[in-house]
Formats: structure tokens, sequence, C-alpha cells
DNA sequence: ACTAACGGGACCTCCCGTTGAT
DNA sequence: ATCAACGGGAGGTCCCGTTAGT
């Protein structure tokens, strides 16, 4: 049986515009990861792309809209796998919620503990500075907690959960430990410190069951 | 018995340089809270403090060196007077930390909200980008953490702490937690998201008694 | 008897491609008078055209031929239209002329006042620079003075201007003074100025008559 | 006698921020007189100075600074002598005006027809771009006019001016023809048009004697 | 101890024109 | 005839740090 990929068909010469696009970004998400958006130039993202100035400004009107890009169509996507995606029809949140840790943790890799979450990054350089970067990060971080609430409603209907546990201010506060403890491993570069640090809150999510 | 101030055999000629570079660090720090190290602006502290380059490059060897300084002399203090002191001496360290955090935000102001925490800001901008930046950082994480572990320990005896506490896991979180609330809260740039993710904390902290 | 309109035997579609260049010309001139040629923007252009690159490149090989091209076919037609015609059959060159600065003064509006002559901008701006523009636009005002001359001469005929006038240069003094008066209006974008001025150039080309 | 330059006692070693600052705007008029201000070159004005941008923008905050500067301080110059102070004290405004002309013919040399008038140039170009070119070119023409009309005030107490000469009117006429003779000479770069066109002028300027 | 002037280079952005495809 | 994508290079501005001088 031949299961042709899906590009077998498209003329490899015609350069695609979106995979230029993308092309971009993906260098870029990793230049602002590393150095955030203020570190990030824009020479250096085309030298690693191979690409010129006149290219460049073809698909982005200025740095700030690639930024912008950035988190949109990279830093969303990332958090619709690791947390969306995966919290989408969790009945018991604190296994769920311990496995996308887990999660990120290998995807990442080494990343992880030396440059911390790209969200929480980008949050704290420029929610302060510039509110279109703001309300970006921030629909992401309102989203994953809806759908940690959700989650938690859930698991109180099937038992997995606490009748007493209030959601909201739950979702709220595991997302800011789960922020704090990946930038605590961060400062201290020690993958250990992480896996401590997350240890400690492993044990209040076991405080959630009934 | 010389109970004498330590300033007061110092040349008051000599005072002035010290109150020249503490003028520098000052308005650095402001800045480094505002924009980050990268977003910092040599010139731009200079006009702010009414100085000109020789000054400042008499007092620092370079734009790094004023980073270093600010986080040794400014934000250090900072943490000693809001966390150092407060715990040295407390047998109740989660009634300690509650206040602590309350002092911090009266004292930080709006500021708390909108540019969050002077040391997590620049220990997630610039870990992985300097070590020397990182090694400072890291040492006054590591100081804090040590007052609460001590607090903790204190407490256990004092019974105003669970014996079965892992004071340095513990000790760990709790910073984490607290560096992840704040963070959150800049992100949303909304007291009201501040209250309620330290109120979780508050929580978690009340469950550490016996 | 062929006196069929030349392009009664054109291809429909053929004109579309005409249409496509007047489109651009038209564009093309109001930014030129807005901006100068040097402020123009072959891009602006082509947004506000609603084209792309390949479009303009297929009509113009470059952006001086564009510049050319509002001269020969758009300004061009201005004077003619203004100036030329009217003055072709001129028996009364004095009244032509008070005549034919009030009509352009309405007909461009607020633009007379504030943008200038569009013939004069682009002289001052490109004479010394460029000499294919220099000798476009110096063609449409030796074309301007000559017709004032024809005129001045049928005036001296018909007894409407005195016989000692000598008509080469009074016509062009007129031009200068025309395009002075028009030049200081913008300078102070005041159409009171504009009027005052030409009033003053009024009287004096009364003393023209016998 | 020895009259000793004023400049004999100053250290020649110390480079004179003045005389920096004065050399960049030299510099910078001519090339503004050539091209406009559109057409000049930060870079351009650099190099032909021998100087950095470093130096630059010491002295200038931005391109437009420069540009209100030359305007202010190079081109006004310019008018204060060859028309402020020739008007001062003339009760023959009529030879005075002739004169001056004539002196900047001579003193701009070939300029003069092949470049015109540095600051109508600036006016045509930039009166609709830029408000505070405008405001600054507006003065000048202001200045000038007012002093046409003093000494034509003086001259109709002297008697060489007709009493029946609206003063403000003529003198805004006058200005106005002025830069349009220029300006007509500079679009045919023919001196001899422009001997021409003052010469109708210098007509015109005879019948405001008694 | 402090200043003005300056060097030198990076950085973002713009803009004319080309190319391959349709 | 028209378009999207891109090349290539300049242009204005910023910014860290140095130096001569007092």
């Amino acid at each position: 049986m031949n299961i042709a990929p899906k590009t077998m068909n498209a003329a490899p010469k015609k350069r695609s515009a979106d995979r230029t696009r993308t092309h971009i970004l993906d260098i870029a998400y990793q230049e602002m990861y590393q150095k955030g958006f203020q570190g990030l130039r824009v020479d250096e993202v085309l030298e690693k792309a191979k690409l010129t100035k006149g290219a460049f400004y073809h698909h982005f009107s200025s740095k700030q809209e690639l930024g912008f890009a950035v988190i949109d169509e990279v830093v969303s996507g990332f958090f619709q796998v690791f947390w969306i995606d995966a919290l989408e029809r969790s009945v018991d949140p604190v296994e769920t919620i311990k496995l996308s840790i887990k999660n990120m943790s290998d995807v990442l890799g080494q990343n992880f503990v030396t440059l911390g979450c790209p969200l929480n990054n980008l949050s704290q350089e420029m929610s302060s500075l510039d509110e279109g970067f703001r309300s970006r990060i921030t629909a992401i971080y309102k989203n994953w907690r809806s759908c940690l609430e959700q989650a938690f409603e859930r698991g109180k209907k099937e038992g997995t959960i606490g009748l007493d546990i209030d959601a909201k201010t739950t979702s709220l506060f595991i997302t800011a430990s789960i922020e704090g403890c990946i930038g605590m491993a961060k400062s201290e570069q020690d993958q250990q410190m992480l896996f401590s640090c997350i240890g400690e809150l492993s044990c209040y999510l076991d405080g959630l069951r009934p």
C-alpha cells in the first residue's frame, strides 16, 4: 500500500511562501527563547535562515510583528500540544498535569532547564513594555487556566478531585507554580532543582484528590 | 565604648564619590526593573542622573559591571530587608512569609503588579545568557531559601511547623511559587490576580502547620 | 475621407493596458505633486494603485521613466488645458492670463495654495539634478512663453497691448512672477497671500495695455 | 598696524565644538542646496566632513534637526547679509534691490543660475511636508518683506518712491518675482535668461519711483 | 572626579529593481 | 499582463566605550 506524503505532488521548485515564513518563525522562536525579544537580532535570524532583508520584510512588516507571530503561531501551538490537547478530555487532571510537565521536559530536553519556559520568558520580559505582547501572552495563559478549570470540574464529577476544591483559584496557582518551578531551575541551571521543585508541586497536586 | 556609626570617620569629600555611584545605581536599578538589562541604555541612565559618560566610566568599567553592581548592592539589599531580616529570628515562618509578601506589595506599590519581582525579571532574562549575572542572582535565591529553611527548623522546634515537613524542598517550592504568583500577575497586569494567587499560596502555607 | 478618432480601431482589450498605465500615472502625479520626485516611493504608488511590482515594471522601465512620463503626459496636459488652449486664440492676453490663473486656482482648489504649482515644484527640485527632467520641464515652459508671446503680438494688432511692449521679455517675466506668487503662497500656506500677490501682478499686467 | 585675527589666541589643538558643528552645517548646506533636504544623505555629509556617525549625533539629534539648523544658522545668515543689512538704512530701495540681486549673483556665482535660491528650493520642497521647515522658512521671508516695507516707507519720505505705492503688497510681489526669476533661470540653466528676467523686474521697480 | 567630543559598529527599516511562474 | 517572492544595498539612528582636557 502506497501512502504518498501530501507534498508529493507539489512542485518542488516553487518556493512556498508559507514554508519561508515558517522557517523564519522557527529560527526567530529559537532566538527569542534564548535571548528574549529585545535580544533577538533580525540580522541574525536572517543569517541563520539564509535569507535577505528583502525576503524578511516581505513576510513581516517589522521586528515587532515577527515577535507577535512567534507567540501567535509557535508558542501558542506549543501550549496547544502540551496542555490544551492533553487536558481536553482529561478526567484525572492531577495525573495529566504531572504527565504534561514530564512531556515538556522530555521534548524541550536540556533547554527546559537552561532556558526555562518560552512563554514565561517573554511574559516577564515584555508584559510591561508592550501591550501587543502582553495581550497575546495573557490569552494563552487564560486558555491554559480555562482548560485546567474544566478538567477539575470533570475530575470532581469523576471522583478524582475533591469537591471542596476551587477550580478557578487552584488552576491559577498551579500555572503560577509550574512557571515558578521552571524559573527557579533556570536560575540555578540545575535539573535536580527542577525535579525537586516539581516534586513538591506534585505533593500539592496529590492533596487535591478527595 | 565605641558605638559611633561606621561612616563617622570618613572624609566628607570621599563620600561624594559614593553618592554619585549610588545615584547611578538607583537609576540603573529602576531602568533594569522596567526594561531588563538588555533594555537598559547607559546613555539613558546618565541623562536621568544628569551625568556624562566620563563620570559613569569612572565608577563602572562597563555596562555589565553596572548590572552586576545593581544586583549585588540594590536588589540584594532589597531581599535583605524584606526577607532575610524578617526571617532571621522568625519562629512562625508561615506568618512571616505572608507578612513579607504584604510588605513587598506595600512598598513596591503599583510596580509590584506591573513590573513584578526585580530579581525574577533579571533571573529569567539573564540566567542563560551571562554566568556573572546568574551566579549573583542564584546567590540571593540560595540565601533566601537558606533563611527559610532555618526558620522552618525553628518552627518545628517551636511547634508552628509540622515535623514531617521537609524544610529544604518546601523552601524551594515556596520561593518558586511566590515568584510564579508575582509573574502571573505581571502577565495579566492585574492586582486582583495577584491577591487571588497569593491567597491560594497561603492555603498551602497553612497546610505546613502541625 | 477618414476622420475616425485614433482609438476607434483599437481592440478593447488593448485599452485595458493603457488604463493601468494611466492609473499609475495619475497616482504617481499626486505623489510627486505632494512629495517631489525624490520623495515619491514606487511601493507607495503601487499600494495606492492596488498593483504589484510586476505590473509597474511592465509599463515603466524605472522610477525615473515614471517621472518623465508624469511630466510628459500629466503635467504637460495640465498646462495644455489651462494655458496653451486658453491663449491659442486670445487677443486680450491680460484678461486671458487673469482668467487662467483663476481657473487653475478653482480646479486645483486647496492644493493650489498648499502644494503650489506641480511644474514649478519639479523644476526647482530636479532641474539641477537630472537633465532628462530639466529638458522636459523646460520644454513646457518654453511652450507656455511662446504662446504668451504670440498672444501679445496679436494683442498689439488688436489694440489690447501697448506697442512698446517687448513680448518675449514680458512673457518670461510674467511666467516667472506667476510661479513666484504661487511659491510664496505655498511658503506661507495662506490663500490670502496668494490673492494679494496675484493682485499686484494684475496691476503690472494692466500696465501692459496701451 | 597689527590687527590680529580674533582666533589668534585660541589654542589650535583644542577641537572646538562650535567649529565642528559649523563645519557640518556648511557641508550640509551645500548638499541641501544641491539635492534638497530629502536628497541630502547624512552619510555623505559625514564623509565630506571627515567625521563619523558618533560625532554627528553628538551635535544633532536627527537629520531633521540638521535641516532646521541649516535654515536657522546658514540660510538665515545668508539673507541677513544680502538683504536685511543692505535694506536696513536704504532710502532708495529700488537701487538697493538691484544691487542686492547683483551681489547675490556675484557671490553665489554659477550656483545662482544652476541651483537657484537656497531658501526657495527648501521652501518649495518642504513647506507642505514639514511644519518645522515651513515656519522657519516663512520667518525669513517675513523678515525680508518687512525690511523691504520699511525701506519703501523711508523712500516715500525721501522722494525716491511714489507716494501711491502700497509698501506691503509691493514688497510681497517683489520677493515673489525675484524668486520666480531665479527659479525660471534655474529651470533653463541659463544665465542669459536670468539677466533678461531680472531686467524686466528692474523696469517694474523703476515704475515705483515718483 | 568629571566633561565634551568623538570613534566605530550594530541594528532596524526602507526601497528599487529582478525573477520565475501563471 | 500580472503577481508573489526575493536580492541587495543603502539610509537613519542608536549605543557602548575611549580620549583629551581640566
